[in-house]
DNA sequence: CTTGACCTTGACGCTGATGTCAAGGTTTAA
DNA sequence: TTAAACCTTGACATCAGCGTCAAGGTCAAG
């Protein structure tokens, strides 16, 4: 399929898709006339990318689970890199909510 | 006092003061060969803008609290613009937190 | 007179992910 | 055959808060 069906079916913009490829996820084929060539596995790829990223990951972060996918597992999350990326991922998380709750207070401190 | 020393006194860099100016904070006047001339009230103005980022506010958020003490009162949090923008920003803090714990969940779950 | 430490404005760079033009080539259907 | 709907690369724009050069003016001390 062509770019623009892989956007529909996947939900994401064109110009997106075509900066992941810019960045290194989500290689594809070429056409004849130069056109991007894409199958079932990019959908699959791309979705997984956008589920990283509606949870607060970056595209950066997301390479790892791609290459797992790639790499014939069946989740992305499996390989230790992807593990590692989780487990980084959930130490900012945690430092960002304990950030917040402290400014929270310190706010509600000001107001009083 | 010039930029140079209100920098010191006040723990930020020249740059960030012209910005503040850039912004329409802290307006200085002017020495007759054109260097910006502060005085002790604008050291008290920047410490609140940094007090104010230091807790999450942007610039735009400092605004009311800077013109509030410039009106005279003895804290910018007084104004009814700076109680708003306070009981805004405590509504987002509270919102990015539930999204964070949220996508902690999520991510803890992916990863069983 | 000169050095050095100040100061000025202006403007580009950075980070991340994407929008949005520009200026074209391709394909499909009527 | 021509319009519509695709596709291509390239590159600038956005948001925030600065960092960091550039190219120059000012001023006090030696």
């Amino acid at each position: 399929m062509r770019i623009g069906e892989l956007a529909r079916r996947s939900g994401v913009s064109t110009r997106s898709l075509r900066h992941y490829e810019e960045k290194g996820l989500l290689v594809s084929r070429r056409s004849t006339n130069g056109y991007r060539d894409y199958d079932e596995t990019h959908v699959r790829l791309v979705q997984e990318i956008r589920a990283l990223m509606a949870v607060g990951f970056t595209l950066e972060d997301a390479r790892p689970f791609v290459a797992c996918l790639q790499a014939g597992n069946e989740s992305g999350g499996v390989c230790p890199e992807s593990v590692e990326v989780v487990r980084r991922k959930l130490i900012e998380i945690d430092t960002e909510i304990r950030d917040l709750m402290a400014r929270r207070d310190e706010m509600l401190r000001r107001n009083t």
